[in-house]
DNA sequence: CGGCAAGTTGAACCGCCTCAATGACGGTGG
DNA sequence: CCACCGTCATTGAGGCGGTTCAACTTGCCG
């Protein structure tokens, strides 16, 4: 039943995980052969496929080799906030594995192909392979803080703002694995799942993307993301990325 | 200049975070013991005294053993999100020596008691006292979920709810050091301490206060509150203890 | 061709923000 | 000791951003 999604997402050689790895410390021909085997066996799943509950016990995790997947909560009045979404090269889980929260749920928002981890190799492979290890410590810490910045994002940014930014760094996550270019990328995510990442209903999503495109920042149509004016866009983002040294005055919080 | 704060929030005996761990694994005379040195020496901060800046390279973490205090980012347009806020027992920074992301800053939101861990007697402690450790990682994954759950709150829950769910929440993890008790706790937080937690403006955040008095669930005045209703109050914040079974139909969530 | 999901647009409503003013408290200096 | 601050809490009025409800279109698939 897998439909004929993935076009764009394909990887075009290799593995993706071992691209993003690489990029953070140069990887070995032991190293590159090490994560391979990590990789195999591949396994599909259809688009909507939850790969793990809500409430699930035991902790599984999977390396994300093609499409796309998200992990987010359900809310009692039936609304779903979707926590972070993960693109090839991706780990689903990591979190659950290394720190034993869970309590999200995943689910293939393409279809998608994927490797199983296991705690046990995944232990292996830190004892076995230090660089290695420090290397997906690295992507899981590098998870942590873009929820971080997602929880900032929804608590502080304009609908605006937050869309802007929000794309944004899925370019610069995509260019990691070679998914995107400097000027855009192919993106699968519908409306509706990309309001229930930011917090907005779909409706009010589909008239900031029309801002957004009427003021020549970015175009997204037909499941792909092109970038009109990087600069402007990340100034309607309030996109900081991280050099300017914003010191707060020393002032604010208090309690004198 | 340490004001005459800390009344509130001064623990009765022994250690908050050795209390807090206890309740998660018992603890041995030995375990114990090993705690006791990490937590020494102590040191006090005046309230408002950043302990960690933004950007700051080299990761430090500490042990908050009286007072309160929170992490947060800063944006450019001069608004603060804080991204959690740490009571008595709760170790700050411990995700930025975990996993190497920092990125926030913290600051102490009273005057603060407070023992610096370095990343070296951290890792001593994970190999020498292995209990220990894993102790630790549960706290470090229980901060984490918080971190999602607060992400939740903010992109998917309305103030009133917000607010509720928060001022729960917070109740239980004080019940967890012996500072709170079924029907209340002390809470120096400000207004704008809690406006800038939950996403809201200072006055705002004081009109859905006032909704919850006038409700008759919850009061919160003086540095103090009280839990009125509790079955309301979680029922107005659609709190989800997590033990229902809410599973989605199968449905949403498609690219089909 | 019919059906269903995604995208698009309009109109009306309301939750939360902004701006503004005021009261209460505690600390500080004249 | 009291007048004067600065911070925090509280309340009102008005405006905007985002939601809700409700079409209608487009494209894909059977």
């Amino acid at each position: 039943m897998l439909s004929s999604m993935a076009r764009g997402t394909m990887m075009l050689d290799g593995s993706a995980f071992a691209r993003k790895l690489s990029q953070f410390i140069p990887l070995n021909e032991r190293e590159l052969a090490k994560l391979a085997t990590l990789e195999r066996p591949s396994q599909p799943f259809a688009s909507g496929t939850e790969l793990v509950y809500e409430h699930e016990i035991g902790h599984r995790a999977f390396i994300l080799q093609q499409g796309w997947a998200c992990s987010y909560k359900l809310l009692a009045d039936g609304g779903r906030q979707i926590i972070d979404v993960a693109v090839p090269g991706d780990v689903l889980g990591l979190r659950s594995i290394l720190l034993r929260t869970s309590d999200q749920a995943v689910a293939a928002v393409t279809d998608i192909a994927v490797a199983e981890v296991t705690e046990r190799t995944l232990t292996q492979t830190f004892y076995g392979e230090s660089r290695l290890g420090t290397a997906i410590l690295w992507a899981a810490s590098r998870d942590q803080a873009m929820v971080v910045e997602h929880l900032v994002n929804l608590g502080r940014r304009s609908a605006l703002a937050r869309t802007a930014h929000f794309l944004i760094e899925l370019g610069l996550r995509l260019q990691l694995v070679g998914l995107a270019s400097e000027d855009g990328y192919a993106c699968p995510l519908t409306q509706y799942v990309l309001g229930d990442t930011l917090g907005l209903t779909a409706v009010h999503l589909n008239r900031v993307l029309r801002q957004l495109r009427d003021r020549r920042l970015l175009v997204m149509q037909k499941g792909h993301v092109r970038i009109l004016d990087s600069a402007g866009l990340r100034s309607a983002a309030g996109y900081n990325s991280g050099y300017l040294d914003e010191r707060p005055t020393e002032a604010s919080l208090t309690t004198p």
